[in-house]
RNA sequence: GGCCUCGUAGCUCAAUUGGCAGAGCAGUUGACUCUUAAUCAAUUGGUUGUAGGUUCGAGUCCUACCGGGGUCACCA
């Protein structure tokens, strides 16, 4: 829809034609700043601390607040780094410019240049007293007016809020501009990517990059995106891991490869859902799960350490401490804890049904009569019954065989494979597995998984036969490991809805 | 997709049993040469998400739709 100005954006449009009127560029091309607001702020009080004269800046940023007093008016303007105070007396500057700020043709939220002498006022605040002035880029639209009080003790206090969650969403950008919480949350998830980043460098993994577009999907249980290679006359699926391909490359001799990247995955949407979201998968040759569980804590409380400064986190109301070693703890023993049912007693659907049904009364729904038995035990005995009890770091280990098609055997146990998922806060946070190398039980794998989504109304899952005969010529024995990074981002920021770290979460169209 | 809930000025929110749509901030005009949530005076601004319905009268009640949030289902 064309844009259609409110009363207050007619007045600013009438503001830049009264500007252009008097000569000045609206957007002009060229900056001369010297200084960021917080080095301008720091280089006064180096200068006063040598007993030196006060230097001259130039600084640049969007206006956040103006006080006009007559012949002597304040500014505070903002860049990524902070805000100083421009102090602008009428008998320091052209008076044609200290007009046009009186005269209100330059609004708070436009970008502003002001050069002079670092000073104190007499309340003690750094400012620059401004020289020259000028307007870098007119603001048409006005920001959400938040009002802020810096306390003495430095905390600050806003008045005024800025906190539709669909308007912010929807325009990031201005959510940004006014919220500096929420520009915090992003440039700690920057540093957390680049803490993961050299950790695994670290490692000695190898970053690695993957096709998006794959001719096959797989390596998750997920429904796809699809799409069309006009050209090539190819269907093509966005991808729903990086499993396969990444084990690909452990056969052509890459022993430690990661990849960080993009995931897509069409299904429902929730707090900690989104149809894309960014995943870390790694697979190490020459090791196994318990290898991947030492790199994994290793890797988490670290990546904290960093980030935060420490491993205790706190999550909303837990206190949770991220460092190693982390409880380990097979389902089936997670299980019997927290239900009292040992599902080994139970090694067939229908009596296993039966026994949720009388040991957890609790159910907000019954377990339908065709849930296969791995589904009643991860879904119903696991999820249901043992998921929100996990708060402190956990790694559930030891999955049944049923639900895991990339993952070894545990050996003489006809039952369980090599799989563990850690847990932080009744988050699922990642999942991974001794992966399965053994390339004629890989396609048994295969063909089991095929036939379960049939009896279901599933589509077709596609059997990846590139990646069989990749395994024939034999890959090395290996742990792989998989975490949705936007739930770490989660956890070590205490947001508590994935669209709370994604700059631009995925939202409906507007009408 | 089911259920619950919300949608009023640029932002944050009011509006009694259905009875003249309001406030603070910002905006506009004016005063002020050390303010800082500046202050003081005056003042503009609304298709109450959209479309119907009930009613003498609807922001308020009913139906449908659009959008957000929550929850359940789905997600090995």
């Amino acid at each position: 829809m064309s844009w259609q100005p409110t009363n207050i954006e007619q007045e600013r449009l009438e503001k830049a034609r009264r500007l252009q009127a008097q000569g000045v560029t609206l957007y002009p091309p060229r900056v001369q700043r010297t200084h960021t607001c917080a080095q301008a702020l720091s280089a006064l009080e180096q200068a006063e601390a040598q007993g030196q004269p006060a230097p001259s800046v130039t600084v640049a940023g969007r206006i956040r607040r103006t006080n006009l007093k007559g012949k002597l008016s304040f500014m505070h303007i903002e860049d990524e780094s902070g805000r100083i105070q421009l102090f602008l007396r009428v008998n320091d500057m052209d008076e044609a410019t200290y007009e046009l700020v009186k005269d209100r043709l330059i609004d708070n939220d436009d970008f502003v240049q002001a050069s002079g002498q670092l000073m104190r006022t007499k309340a003690g605040e750094i400012s620059v007293a401004v020289r020259d002035f000028r307007l870098l880029a007119k603001s048409l639209s006005p920001l959400p007016v938040i009002k802020q009080q810096v306390r003495d003790d430095g905390t600050v206090i806003e008045y005024g809020e800025f906190s539709d969650t669909e308007t912010r969403y929807r325009q990031r950008y201005a959510d940004l501009a006014v919220n500096r919480g929420v520009r915090e949350v992003f440039i700690k998830r920057a540093r957390i990517l680049r803490a993961i980043r050299d950790f695994l460098d670290g490692e000695g993994m190898l970053e690695v990059e993957t096709p998006i577009l794959q001719p096959l999907y797989g390596g998750a249980a997920a429904r796809p995106f699809t799409t069309y290679h006009n050209q090539l006359k190819q269907d093509l699926y966005l991808r729903i891991s990086f499993e396969l391909y990444l084990k690909r490359l452990l056969v052509g001799g890459l022993d430690a490869v990661y990849e960080i990247g993009r995931d897509f995955r069409n299904e429902g949407v929730s707090w900690k859902h989104n149809p894309e979201f960014t995943m870390l998968e790694f697979y190490k040759a020459y090791t196994d799960y318990y290898g991947v569980m030492d790199i994994t804590e290793r890797m988490v409380s670290q990546v904290c350490q960093q980030v935060n400064g420490t491993t205790q986190i706190r999550y909303g109301e837990h206190l949770i401490d991220l460092s190693p070693p982390w409880r380990r703890v097979t389902m089936r023993q997670a299980i019997c804890e927290h239900t009292g049912i040992d599902y080994m007693d139970y090694l067939d659907a229908a009596s296993l049904r039966q026994a949720i049904i009388n040991h957890m009364p609790h159910l907000s729904e019954k377990p339908k009569p065709d849930e296969s038995w791995g589904r009643l035990v991860v879904e119903f005995l696991f999820g249901e019954g043992v998921e929100p009890h996990l708060i402190q770091p956990i790694f559930i280990m030891d999955y049944p065989r049923e639900v895991s098609p990339f993952a070894k055997r545990v050996e003489g146990d006809d039952f369980h494979v090599e799989r563990f998922e850690f847990y932080i806060a009744k988050m699922e946070m990642g999942n991974a597995f001794t992966e399965l190398n053994d390339p004629l039980d890989q396609a048994q794998r295969f063909e089991e998984m095929a036939r379960l989504y049939k009896k279901g109304d599933n589509d077709e899952t596609p059997i990846d036969e590139d990646y069989l005969r990749a395994m024939r010529y034999g890959m090395p024995p290996n742990g792989g490991f998989g975490m949705g990074i936007d739930r770490l981002v989660m956890l070590l920021t205490d947001q508590h809805s994935i669209r709370d770290v994604l700059l631009f979460p995925h939202l409906r169209d507007q009408k």
